[in-house]
RNA sequence: GGGGCCGUAGUGAACCGGUCAUCACGUCUCCCUGUCACGGAGAAGAUAGCGGGUUCGAUUCCCGUCGGCCCCGCCA
């Protein structure tokens, strides 16, 4: 028989059906059985009663009676006729709450090991090392998936986006010959014969494709070696790219914005289940409010009582002091901070015309951190030439990314939003590492680098 | 790199200088036809991360070590 998917349930009452899934839960009654049975679409509860046939099951113990053999995460193909519920007996809180299936046989396609831990419940409460431990087990919980349904809202609002903005979808490479951007760490690869390094961000190749397709967008990993061990630093970042020609300043963050905004609607109108799971406040976002680093730097002495205003960056307390003033004073999630010193930018960006010290760079704060950073970017290729060799840098090696300014790079910028850090916000997840499906770090890729864990159970 | 905190059954937590090391979930056995994180009765499961010290006595206090979490720094 064919397969009915399980929110399907609602439009067969009263057909028989065949439902293919993973047990969360059972709860025995002696002489009635009921599971809760989860497929890619919901859950729904299945009563098992004396006269249901189980196939696939190798022993009936003594003791058990109705399903003995079934537990929590075996595979189950399940027939059976859809009922509507009794009016007292309607669970509100699940979707397919108003019907049942009473079950005419079961088979068990694949029985699961004795759990680690405890995935029946509304959440799952485990440190995060052993969340991170046992990956594949914890994504399957319904409340752990719906973090990467989320980011799925994230992803294909950004690219609808982004077509909708004239963007062609680019895809970069992430092995590079040299180092080339500075600042950040990088990872040092062999490659054949050969050294590279993995890209920190597309930053380059976007540019390159400017001339190319005017407006591009990509979707890719980065990698950052610093040895950053915190709550908001990932080893493996996926970043959203955006790279425009025939922009200014000005409009460039016009762009962000709108496409920020069009996302965090997107999400809270597709999501909303999920973002309840997680007590996710709405967000809010009128006008976005834009300073200048030492205008906010200015608010976070008059309002927090902090002189920072020497600092060439805003410090993880105030980038979450300022958004709190921003939600405050301009009932704004949002906060862009503009002009941040040269010196201390990549040398690609553009420094203020009206005062060099400062850039035509920007950097979108949400919810206390700092979700995209980016910059009108310097496209006259002597202007360009410079900049490389003021950075201590040498321009040979840059010979293929010079090429595309040397023959008529319009004037151009870009932004770069990261997913995990996003995700992370909107869901409030108090550590980045659970924003990710596999998170890299300094302490684990996939399973712990120091510890031999293969003695776990 | 600097600082703070933590390490107790499979999981999450509690307690304590002398106990039989406690509880919840999970697991196992039994009871239960309406639960939905079902309920009830019982059982198994921990040489308290490891090493050393203080003490008559350490899971508890101290030191080291390994591991973890958080903050700061670093960081497009």
């Amino acid at each position: 028989m064919e397969r009915t998917l399980i929110l399907d349930c609602n439009d067969k009452v009263g057909e028989i059906v065949t439902i293919y899934g993973w047990i969360q839960t059972r709860r025995d009654h002696g002489k009635i059985l009921f599971l809760d049975v989860l497929d890619r679409t919901g859950l729904i509860q299945v009563v098992v009663s004396q006269d249901t046939h189980l196939r696939g099951v190798s022993k009936v113990t003594s003791s058990a009676h109705l399903g003995g053999e079934i537990s929590p995460q075996d595979v189950v193909c399940i027939i059976g006729k859809v009922n509507k519920r009794p009016t007292n007996l309607v669970n509100k809180n699940i979707p397919t709450g108003e019907i049942e299936i009473s079950a005419e046989s079961i088979e068990i396609l694949s029985k699961a090991s004795e759990l680690p831990f405890d995935m029946g419940g509304p959440t799952l409460n485990l440190e995060l090392p052993t969340l991170l431990d046992w990956r594949t087990l914890s994504l399957r919980h319904p409340k752990i998936k719906a973090i990467f349904k989320v980011q799925e809202a994230l992803l294909s609002s950004f690219r609808q986006v982004c077509q909708k903005l004239g963007c062609t979808e680019v895809v970069v490479p992430t092995i590079a010959a040299s180092s080339t951007e500075g600042g950040a760490e990088v990872f040092r690869i062999e490659y054949f014969e050969h050294k590279a390094f993995l890209t920190q961000s597309p930053q380059l190749y976007k540019q390159m494709l400017v001339p190319v397709f005017e407006r591009v967008f990509t979707i890719t990993k980065a990698y950052r070696a610093e040895p950053s061990v915190t709550t908001r630093h990932l080893a493996e970042v996926t970043q959203m790219d955006c790279e425009f020609g025939f922009t200014s300043f000005d409009e460039l963050m016009d762009i962000y914005e709108s496409i920020a905004i069009s996302m965090v609607e997107h999400v809270q109108n597709s999501s909303k289940l999920y973002l309840k799971e997680y007590g996710a406040e709405e967000i809010v976002y009128n006008k976005i409010p834009r300073l200048t680093l030492r205008e906010a730097q200015e608010v976070i002495l008059k309002e927090y009582g902090r002189d920072n205003k020497k600092e060439k960056d805003l410090t993880p307390q105030d980038e979450q002091d300022l958004c709190k003033w921003a939600k405050k004073k301009h009932n704004s999630d949002f906060i862009t901070v503009t002009h941040f010193p040269t010196a201390a930018k990549p040398f690609y960006t553009m420094p203020d015309p009206k005062n060099s010290e400062y850039s035509l760079s920007y950097d979108l704060l949400f919810k206390g951190i700092e979700i995209l950073s980016g910059s009108q970017r310097i496209n006259d290729y002597q202007q360009l030439v410079e900049s490389i060799k003021s950075h201590g840098m040498d321009p040979k090696d840059f010979e293929m990314y010079l090429m595309a300014f040397k023959y008529g790079m319009p004037p151009e910028g870009g932004f770069s939003f990261g997913l995990e850090r996003m995700i992370m916000q909107i869901l409030g997840l108090a550590n980045i590492r659970e924003a990710a499906l596999f998170p890299r770090d300094m302490e684990r890729v996939d399973i712990r680098l120091n510890v031999n864990i293969k003695n776990k159970k």
